[in-house]
DNA sequence: GTGAAAGCGCTAACAT
DNA sequence: ATGTTAGCGCTTTCAC
């Protein structure tokens, strides 16, 4: 392996002028520097990142911390983050929960070990316990895609759930709609539940416990199977919510394999826009989330504390969702 | 921040000591093993990584290159690298190319700079130049999905993409198809066409240029795009082959556009089997591409190098598609 | 079983 | 503008 004392000693320098001459930091004479750049051509030095990271202190690597990257909202977040951190330079580390809160741990504690410089924790499980440690070895770290609670001593930039909930049921209700089921991925989505109720309470319309479906996960095949059950056992809904894109699109299934017709028959909405949303037959009407740009704020936070601009202030960054209208919705009959 | 040195006073030992300890690889009295311990969990320590790290030469961590992670085939593929790196302890340092060759090459050498012990590419780019750097520094390197001619300096675990593509054909053919299209990705995608061209040649059929349609990427815009106009220019095929899922949903979007029905007018077939091929209307049947499988034993060979089993040998393991037949093809009328 | 010494490759502070 | 000195926090080798 070739070092920096290597080719000091080609170029006749010391060490220190070569250093000098890499980070390019600070003024070198024209002569040594091409003396030092020629020699580290001729060796094929590259400088020692583990070194320079133990004397700096600083890495150049953010850790990302996700359920899964197998779900689209996390992968555009996953490329959201990447893209932002590869512009200034910096390095990510992924490491994947699925939903398992001891991995999350296991993680948090060993990327907090000085192998990243900061955390960006796009999860929503409970920290409390991590918080203290956390605090302790004076890591900066962001917390996105947040639903239930967020510490409050923790920057957050998420998105406002609630509203995204509501902003579908809003939708069913301008379009005259009162029989409604839900299909939700209970208890995870239960804010956005809330959401679509507080949109029928505002007319004075209920959403009954027995309209709300929990469905064991977030695939379409759960979603399908829990309409379908619902359906069979005499539901009779004039619209359908369903707590994520995935779902929604389950629930179109069966409804069209139920012998009824989306959207004359029900009107099915989903939350999330995901890129095969558009493309479904009929296209999902849904609630767009924001998860680029919530991304890109987090990044960004982030960032801004590693390059000097003092540590980000604890607090929620609330960001707003907004109807996607595709065909897939229609006024009731 | 507090060192083992700190560790080392409190409990009235060395820093040997408390290395000894920390590590256990070294027998260490249980007298001081327990006051060091305790000394541990006062103070709080944790080790520093990356002074392991620069002390030791290994980082525990593996270098990922991938063209996006917003794909199905690739967010799969990181997925299960991340699941098998973790099962040995191993971090996951990700980096994307976004089809760019020269962002592929500045990760390839800053991620060679001792920041990973080894690289798993994923992408299938020129990397004729950077050979001899990555020879050089000794990192290991294994390649994977990798479609068009890899070096035959390096192990590569990959899919017979050529295969597919004759899967695909083979099986249109079984149906009893004569009039073929083809829409691909090209040239990314030119195997998958030539397999197909194969299963044709079989028997005696030729596919021509014509129907040989490029679509401007991968998405089922493009899909849809290219199918929808070729269909209005007059191709009348009775059967459709897609070089990739995505393009398959966006062809069968334009059959149904056009007025014609999947399967009864024209079959459609994809390559890849992404989670939503299942759900498609009508699920799609498709030529299933192993790459959990792939990445499985990509990182397996990688790990293996790393874990003392010597460097891993130059050469492509091949895997196997199988067509996943659903109801979007049958026989020709 | 434990300690002392040396060094991993680099950067930062100061001296020249 | 360049050289000197002193670490960063850990592991490794070799004494004891």
């Amino acid at each position: 392996m070739v070092t920096m004392r290597d080719v000091a000693v080609r170029a006749g320098v010391t060490k220190q002028t070569v250093s000098n001459v890499v980070r390019g930091r600070v003024v070198v004479s024209e002569g040594t520097r091409a003396r030092v750049e020629a020699a580290i051509a001729e060796l094929g030095y590259t400088p020692n990142l583990i070194a320079r990271s133990l004397a700096t202190g600083t890495t150049m690597t953010v850790g990302l911390i996700v359920p899964t990257v197998g779900n689209p909202f996390y992968s555009e977040v996953v490329e959201e983050v990447e893209a932002q951190l590869e512009r200034r330079g910096y390095h990510l580390l992924m490491a994947t929960t699925r939903g398992d809160e001891k991995r999350a741990r296991r993680h948090l504690s060993s990327l907090s070990s000085r192998s990243v410089d900061a955390l960006l924790v796009a999860d929503d499980f409970d920290l409390s316990e991590d918080l203290r440690l956390l605090g302790e070895c004076g890591l900066p770290v962001v917390l996105c895609a947040w639903e239930i609670d967020p510490p409050d001593t923790l920057p957050v930039v998420t998105i406002d759930y609630e509203r995204a909930g509501y902003l579908a049921g809003r939708h069913l209700r301008d379009l005259g709609h009162q029989r409604l089921l839900t299909v939700a991925d209970l208890p995870a989505h239960r804010v956005r539940v809330q959401g679509v109720r507080r949109a029928f309470a505002e007319d004075g319309l209920g959403v009954p416990d027995t309209s709300v479906l929990a469905a064991p996960g977030t695939t379409p095949e759960d979603g399908y199977e829990v309409t379908l059950a619902a359906l069979r056992a005499g539901a009779r809904p004039t619209a359908v919510v369903a707590s994520t894109d995935a779902l929604a699109l389950g629930v179109m299934a069966s409804v069209r394999r139920y012998g009824l017709r989306v959207p004359e028959d029900i009107s099915v909405v989903g939350i999330d826009d995901i890129p095969q949303a558009a493309h479904a037959h009929p296209p999902l009407t849904t609630v767009a989330l924001p998860k680029r740009r919530m991304a890109q704020e987090a990044t960004a936070l982030l960032l801004r504390t590693l390059t000097g601009g003092g540590p980000a202030p604890p607090g929620v960054t609330l960001l707003d969702p907004g109807v996607q209208v595709r065909a897939s919705s229609a006024p009731v009959r």
